[in-house]
DNA sequence: CCCCGATGAATGTGTATTCATTCACAGTGA
DNA sequence: TCACTGTGAATGAATACACATTCATCGGGG
């Protein structure tokens, strides 16, 4: 039977407001949550600060998470989503597998550049997770870095590039990518904006992994 | 006029023992906290803790500290302090600049290995520390860099190294060295060892950089 | 008028910091 | 040698505060 014909309508629709309502109330406190992560870098992220951010009672959050602990993971599932939203997008019909590894490299830092400061939070509230929460968010990162994965495969495939160890080369350019929030410090002080920093790995990293073949044919991406 | 004279003999003992007293007693706060930070990645540790810990009360903690953060961050002090001493100790006479970068990098993820809880801290509790406490970490942080730093430099100037930016370069080193602790999960599940990680990394990042000439001339250092 | 989403003051806990008190001992006078 | 005393190191219970979590209560729509 379809929910919405006459049986028991009354009840259908009440449920599906009721479903509304709580995925409405749920991602207004994750955005609240998210954004006081992005806003607040510095200072820790209360009950009370997220009830303030989103405009609604303390109580409420408990209607609809049983503590804080969820509302953190959700909030960082957000930004994790982020990347394995936009990394397989940016990369989306790239055919050639150095441009499409260049292409994700640079997704993946841009992803973490527009949520600098939550990303460093990730690293730091993850003091305030259980055991289970954790292994959850690891389980998350290694599935951002699987297209970026994808494409150092193929390039070494295709004899490309020809890194020590393809998985560590991956992993090595998410940790950079990463570095981007965490040592952002440093390169400001270097006067080294998203772009540069960009470039100036792309170069250093996935350059210097060409094979001698590569180093030709390809040149012309690391002007 | 020489301390320990007639004069004033007793002002001048008193004043030795204190001063002693107080080394001690810094040298013993200092410790406990960096072995706590040590041993209790997880959880916090507080002012309780570190007086358990180094056997004395907790009010004794404010007679020679005048807050939290000033034992923190004499404890992070101690930890980026083994780094400015194992680095230098560990590349001093090597004549090759490559040779010098490898050791350097090894001295680091060696050193970075020995605490890896306390580096993850490093990271966590960097949220409890004040502006003037954050700006002094990295500057020791930027100052435990510069062997590494110089002795890219050196192999750069030698044309055995061909990073796009050699400041950049070192500092990558610099990451991938923390980020064996920061990342220890990871490795853990990828069965990589120490002496593994630093030999792929080495191969990896410091292999991938060498001139054409150094990959035939420096081939048997990455075997 | 009742149901239930929403409220926010109250509660409990962990922990940084303080302070009244204890204690060990060196100096002093007999 | 011994009793007395002033000093400052050390103690740890008490305080203050931030924050997660709960619950008695409210109020508007069906």
């Amino acid at each position: 039977m379809v929910p919405g014909t006459v049986a028991s309508e009354g009840k259908d629709v009440a449920a599906v407001v009721s479903a509304a309502r709580t995925s409405a109330r749920h991602h207004q406190i994750v955005n609240a949550a998210a954004a006081l992560m992005q806003t607040r870098g510095s200072t820790s992220v209360s009950m009370q600060s997220i009830a303030a951010e989103a405009g609604v009672s303390v109580g409420l959050l408990y209607k609809y998470f049983s503590n804080k602990e969820e509302i953190l993971l959700a909030a960082i599932s957000q930004v994790l989503n982020d990347f394995t939203v936009r990394v397989p997008q940016a990369i989306g019909g790239i055919e050639d597998p150095v441009e499409r590894t260049i292409a994700a490299f640079r997704a993946f830092c841009e992803a973490v550049d527009d949520q600098r400061r939550a990303v460093v939070l990730t690293y730091r509230e993850s003091r305030a997770l259980s055991q289970a929460g954790l292994d959850e968010i690891k389980r998350r990162e290694i599935e951002t870095l699987q297209p970026l994965r994808q494409a150092v495969d193929d390039a070494v495939r295709a004899e490309l590039l020809v890194p020590a160890d393809a998985e560590l080369f991956a992993y090595d350019l998410l940790i950079l990518a990463h570095s981007w929030a965490l040592k952002h410090w440093y390169f400001q002080s270097r006067d080294l904006g998203l772009d540069d920093y960009i470039a100036l790995q792309t170069r250093t990293i996935i350059g210097a992994a060409l094979s001698a073949e590569a180093r030709r044919t390809h040149a012309h991406l690391f002007a």
